[in-house]
DNA sequence: CTCCTATCATTGGGACTACCAACGATAGGT
DNA sequence: ACCTATCGTTGGTAGTCCCAATGATAGGAG
């Protein structure tokens, strides 16, 4: 008998994982704000840090912080300016304006969260959490690791 | 005390998700092909299908299809031709050769499920897939549903 | 101090997934 | 005959993840 499809779990974490992101993504959505988003402000709340220090947290490609600080500076959520200790960097600290916001999307995070676990009572969704943490992959920040092959033949 | 984002369930199926598929794609790539070929080879294994139809079972995109159907007739693993019954579709049906491999790619599936499982027991393993089923949202087929809101402002 | 190497932010680009829209061909009902 | 729906194809978009090259700067070795 082999597996089937629909039991396999990379199958099932990629429809609940489409499903999640779904609904991160709406909610951050009326916010003009998309989940790396959310993530980096998030990031920043407990003190300002460096885009290389930030796309490590986050593990997010140092071309995908630059564009993400982008967006954050634009709305005025987040202030970019040269680090003078060190002026290869740019110190990201978040505005008054970033702060009053980041309460909203925690509220949206934890409203997403509740939707996405509704199936499951409170200890079915403490049990998966547990176990998905320990699926994560062992720390392996972005930009980082070596390179994985990429491109196939596409005829 | 606000969710912390590593704990969040979204965040951690993003994780696994993203560790799975890259298991995934790597295995299959080896036979040149990605983890919806193989979807749609198994899918085809119990008869031949209209594009259409396997686009609903695999919950792909129409036009997703075509490009993964090109991808398997150019490989000489299924065979694509008109149905006689209804000219408007075409019927893909498996080759010797799509069948003949079949096996080799359900055994590269069941590794990949084993290594993205390894860090659970047997136990866990099956609560962790039975939770995740029942996340699942229930059975919208891709290219049916309804238009979803697309394209944010962008600076 | 000079040179070498590493890191920083930026820019440009590629691959892949998931979508949507428009098209022409065909079916099927009215 | 007409209207509507479906089929496959083509072309395009958004978002995510990643790599490479560039120019500025830092820091250590000599």
């Amino acid at each position: 008998m082999p597996l089937r499809l629909a039991d396999a779990p990379s199958w099932l974490l990629s429809r609940a994982h489409l499903r999640a992101q779904r609904l991160l993504s709406d909610g951050f959505a009326e916010h003009d704000l998309r989940p790396a988003h959310y993530r980096a402000l998030a990031a920043l709340a407990e003190g300002g840090l460096s885009q290389a220090e930030l796309g490590r947290r986050l593990m997010l490609d140092r071309k995908d912080v630059t564009l993400a600080v982008d967006h954050l500076a634009e709305r005025g959520l987040v202030d970019r300016s040269a680090d003078p200790a060190d002026r290869r960097r740019n110190v990201v600290t978040l505005t008054d304006a970033g702060r009053a916001l980041l309460p909203r999307l925690e509220h949206t995070l934890e409203s997403v969260q509740r939707e996405v676990l509704a199936p499951l009572t409170e200890e079915e969704a403490r049990t998966l959490t547990h176990l998905l943490r320990r699926l994560a992959p062992a720390d392996e920040a972005a930009g980082v690791t070596g390179p994985r092959p990429r491109g196939r033949s596409r005829s």
